[in-house]
DNA sequence: CTCCCGATAT
DNA sequence: ATATCAGGAG
C-alpha cells in the first residue's frame, strides 16, 4: 500500500536526486518581464517564447509601452506564441490596468494578480515564486499530466489539483518542485511516449503499470 | 463546455 | 494528419 503522502515523499526525493538545478526556463530581467513572458507562454514552449521576447522586451521595456502601442502591432510582435489576439489583448488591457489601478506597481498578491485579464493561478504562481519568493505550486500542462499519472490527485481541475498537491509537497519545495515537475515532464514522463524503462517511479506508478 | 492558435514532433 | 506545448476566459 503505498498512499499519496509516500508516493509524493519518493517523488520529491526522486526530483531533488535527478533535477537538483531545475529552474525557471523562461527569460527575463525583472518581474514585467517574467509576467509577459509567462503570459505568452500559454499553449506554447518556453524556446519559442524566449525567441520572441528576445526583440520583444528590446521595443516594450515597460508597461507604459504596451499601453500606448497599438494592439494590431503587438499582435503581430507575439503572433508566434500562439493564442495570439488574445493575448495581446490580455496584454494591453492589463498594462492600462497596472498603471492605473495599481501606480504601475504589480500586486505581489495571487488574489489581486488572477484578477487582472489573462492571468490565472499558474502565471500568477509562476511570477510570485521567481520574483517574490512567494511559494506557489505551478499547476501546467506537465504538472497537471504527471501529478494524475503518479495518483498525486484525482481530479481534472487545475485548481483543485494544486490544492491535492499542497497537501503532499512542503511548502517550502513548491517553486522549485514545479520547475522539477516540468523538466522531468519535459525528459521523462512526456505526454507521448514517457519513458517509463529509465524512471524511477516506475514501480509506483499507476499509469506505468497500466501499460502493456 | 468551447474557443483561442502558431510551430514542432510523431 | 494529429498531438502537444510552463492556460485563460466566456
Amino acid at each position: 500500500m503505498t498512499n499519496r503522502k509516500e508516493i509524493a515523499e519518493k517523488f520529491v526525493k526522486y526530483l531533488d536526486e535527478n533535477f537538483a538545478d531545475s529552474k525557471c526556463s523562461l527569460k527575463y530581467e525583472n518581474p514585467f518581464q517574467l509576467l509577459i513572458a509567462t503570459i505568452l507562454s500559454a499553449q506554447c514552449t518556453d524556446e519559442r517564447v524566449n525567441k520572441v521576447t528576445a526583440t520583444l522586451f528590446k521595443k516594450y521595456k515597460n508597461f507604459e509601452d504596451f499601453k500606448n502601442a497599438d494592439l494590431e502591432e503587438i499582435m503581430e510582435d507575439i503572433r508566434p506564441t500562439g493564442f495570439f489576439r488574445n493575448k495581446a489583448k490580455n496584454i494591453k488591457k492589463l498594462s492600462e490596468v497596472i498603471l492605473e489601478k495599481y501606480e504601475g506597481v504589480i500586486p505581489v498578491d495571487i488574489n489581486e494578480l488572477v484578477k487582472l485579464p489573462g492571468i490565472g493561478r499558474k502565471t500568477a504562481n509562476v511570477l510570485l515564486g521567481n520574483c517574490f519568493n512567494i511559494p506557489g505550486i505551478v499547476v501546467d500542462t506537465h504538472v497537471k499530466r504527471i501529478s494524475q499519472r503518479l495518483g498525486l490527485t484525482d481530479n481534472d481541475n487545475p485548481d483543485k489539483i494544486e490544492q491535492d498537491l499542497m497537501e503532499v509537497i512542503p511548502k517550502e519545495k513548491w517553486t522549485k518542485w514545479s520547475h522539477q515537475v516540468i523538466d522531468f515532464g519535459r525528459k521523462i514522463c512526456t505526454a507521448k511516449k514517457p519513458k517509463c524503462d529509465i524512471c524511477e517511479m516506475r514501480d509506483v506508478c499507476k499509469f506505468a503499470n497500466s501499460e502493456a
